[in-house]
DNA sequence: TTGCTCCTCACGTCACGTGAGGTGGC
DNA sequence: TTGCTCCTCACGTCACGTGAGGTGGC
């Protein structure tokens, strides 16, 4: 009532070349072998087959499942609630970048197609920038915001962002003291308009100030230079 | 205003091996060399590496970067098009696995824990089998049949089901006659569950039929036979 | 006797990581 | 002169795929 390497393969859905791999690993030794050196497979092999594919499917590396068929108690459920977490996370972060990409491709429709591509490239690059900063519940969190404000209320926000960063640049470069109420109300302005982007947690707004500080592209996309900053500081401490 | 490969790095977040990489495969060969050797990058060259990163995280691999990075209408969007497609989809799969273990570990609650451990395999296996006979889209149709009927329907089926299958074996151990109108109800009872599940499409119900045909292990598990099926048959050809 | 399955090497894949050993620029 | 960055091999990783060359079972 054994079974053959080729058997365990139609059963199991793998192909003979892996269950020679997870053999060479130590992860399925067979239990047997005949005269001839063929493979024999108990029904025991299969239990513990289903066990090593479990595991697989909760995403754990083959070298990392060996020791915890050994367990008596399989620790299953604790794996399985820690791989959990993780495969929602990368969900979410599939979902994330699915969501930006629809948006601006929704936008192409609208825009001249020319320039859709790069603004799509831009777009991504900002993406990657955010996501060396970011963990993955912060990012959620701006994909919770977001999403909260609705398509219209981003648009919004973002002429309001553009139209408030070339406000600033204006009297920047005119040469306005900062201290001036004009600048001052534009200051006021921009600090709503950014504890609406980070809330009140302030890990967040000093990773978002790093973020500007560093990263030059940024920079150069968004128009928000450290001289502007300084700008804004210097009118905020007055 | 060249950048070296350490500079390059920095801004776009990869490592210098990954540079390096990029240029033995001909997606990054640097604009220049210094006399010592150093790569010089120039900012066109930057323009193309966030093109690179952008195909890349459409997950594109990188030999097939290269073809299109040489083209004056970089096809971008064509290949975020069909990239979301298979970016959803994959998003599916793992809701859909998420969604069946937590379901489970739901349970764990109520039952014992004891036996938790095995329910969570035989559930795995199951859903392996089926990934081996149903496409993405067949398994999403399942998926949104079950979230239909909401948790405590999704319940009453499997109870249904338990049943009606124990109750159907039980005649045919006691060797009734496939035309007795007991067994005749039974069978009409289990069309009528069965297209719950498989809906009127003809496809869906010949894949259902051949992987109960074929599948030992899945007729293990919930007892539907071939015996079985055929004693259903000849009650229903009558 | 003819297929079919089985066996054991052993190199290939993919996108880099990680030293090893050495040189150039500030 | 001292670090720091740069250079070029070249082997390692991960989970197998894919022949190559040969043998055993029905």
């Amino acid at each position: 009532m054994d079974y053959t390497v080729g058997e365990l393969a139609k059963r199991s859905g793998l192909t003979v070349r892996a269950l020679h791999h997870y053999e060479k690993l130590g992860l399925l030794p067979p239990s047997g072998r005949t005269q001839a050196g063929y493979r024999q497979y108990t029904e025991a092999d299969v239990l513990t087959l289903h066990r090593i594919l479990a595991y697989r499917q909760l995403g754990l590396p083959l070298k990392d499942i060996a020791p915890l068929l050994g367990a008596d108690a399989p620790p299953l459920l604790d794996v399985l609630s820690r791989q959990l977490a993780a495969a929602q996370a990368q969900l979410k972060r599939q979902q994330r970048l699915v969501d930006m990409l629809t948006s601006v491709a929704a936008r192409a429709q609208e825009a001249q197609t020319a320039d859709l591509s790069d603004s799509l490239l831009t777009l991504m690059a900002m993406m990657r920038i955010y996501e060396r900063y970011f963990t993955e519940d912060e990012m959620q969190q701006f994909a919770e915001r977001r999403a909260l404000l609705g398509d219209a209320g981003l648009r919004q926000t973002e002429v309001e962002w553009t139209g408030l960063i070339a406000a600033v640049r204006a009297e920047m470069a005119a040469g306005t003291d900062p201290l001036n109420p004009v600048v001052a109300a534009l200051a006021r302005r921009w600090m709503a308009l950014a504890e609406q982007f980070t809330g009140e947690d302030q890990a967040i707004r000093s990773k978002v100030r790093a973020m500007y500080a560093h990263e030059t592209d940024l920079q150069r996309e968004t128009g928000v230079t450290p001289a502007l900053l300084g700008y804004l500081r210097q009118s905020l401490l007055a």
